[in-house]
DNA sequence: CGGCTAGTTAGGCATCTGTCGAAACAGAGC
DNA sequence: GCTCTGTTTCGACAGATGCCTAACTAGCCG
């Protein structure tokens, strides 16, 4: 696993706010996958917790050790979802995965939203 | 239906950036409510229309005879699952109901996920 | 190689979600 | 009151989702 894939579709819509241009079919289909991601409290505190390390990536022993009591198996299918929205990319490096946020589709939903 | 309710919890997690603070249960619950209902194609299409509407509001029959091909109720279930994540709300006038976004809730998302 | 640890994948199950058509409800106007 | 139009609720269904246990793969060390 040393690259893990990370579905990007061309169909982005980028940086345009919700609130300006209407989203054709697409665009939304494209950015429900991102926000059906978030929309998992696991999935977000596994988020927070990713995004929040100090050294910009996280071992996957420490989100299994942590507070979020579910089993390993369970946070590993919370991690694929992220990942395969794009929301996180991992590396494998010896014994150990890490994972860390890709800054630019958090971004891209923040300016979606925000003014 | 003069004032449709929205439900709106204590332990809405304000303002802090995901990337600085590791979310609580609580929080995580309460926002994976809002980015849940953000999660679908349909009603991210319906959200953009409400959004970017001239008045600032929109009718309901403005969405369901627009390009959005699903069937009235289903659109209107859409409305109730944004209007109960406290992104829209909504009130009669006469014979037509109007829907207009819920800003605070929507940059409070943005912000979260935005720098 | 064999055993150990970290993490992912596979299979199964209960629950949730999106969709529809039909029916019920709310106003406007006759 | 009656009817027409717009909107929501109801009942049902297929498909997706979240969780678990069990099995599997990847790397490390003796």
């Amino acid at each position: 696993m040393a690259k893990l894939p990370v579905i990007q579709t061309s169909a982005m819509a980028c940086c345009t706010p919700i609130a300006q241009t209407p989203l054709d079919t697409a665009a939304a289909t494209d950015l429900a996958r991102m926000f059906k991601a978030l929309g998992d409290p696991v999935r977000l505190r596994i988020l927070s917790r990713i995004t929040s390390a100090p050294d910009g990536e996280i071992c996957v022993c420490d989100i299994t050790g942590g507070d979020i009591d579910v089993s390993g198996p369970t946070i590993s299918h919370h991690l694929r979802v992220l990942r395969e929205a794009g929301l996180i990319e991992g590396e494998r490096r010896g014994t150990w995965v890490y994972y860390r946020p890709v800054a630019e589709s958090l971004t891209r939903l923040g300016a979606l939203l925000g003014t």
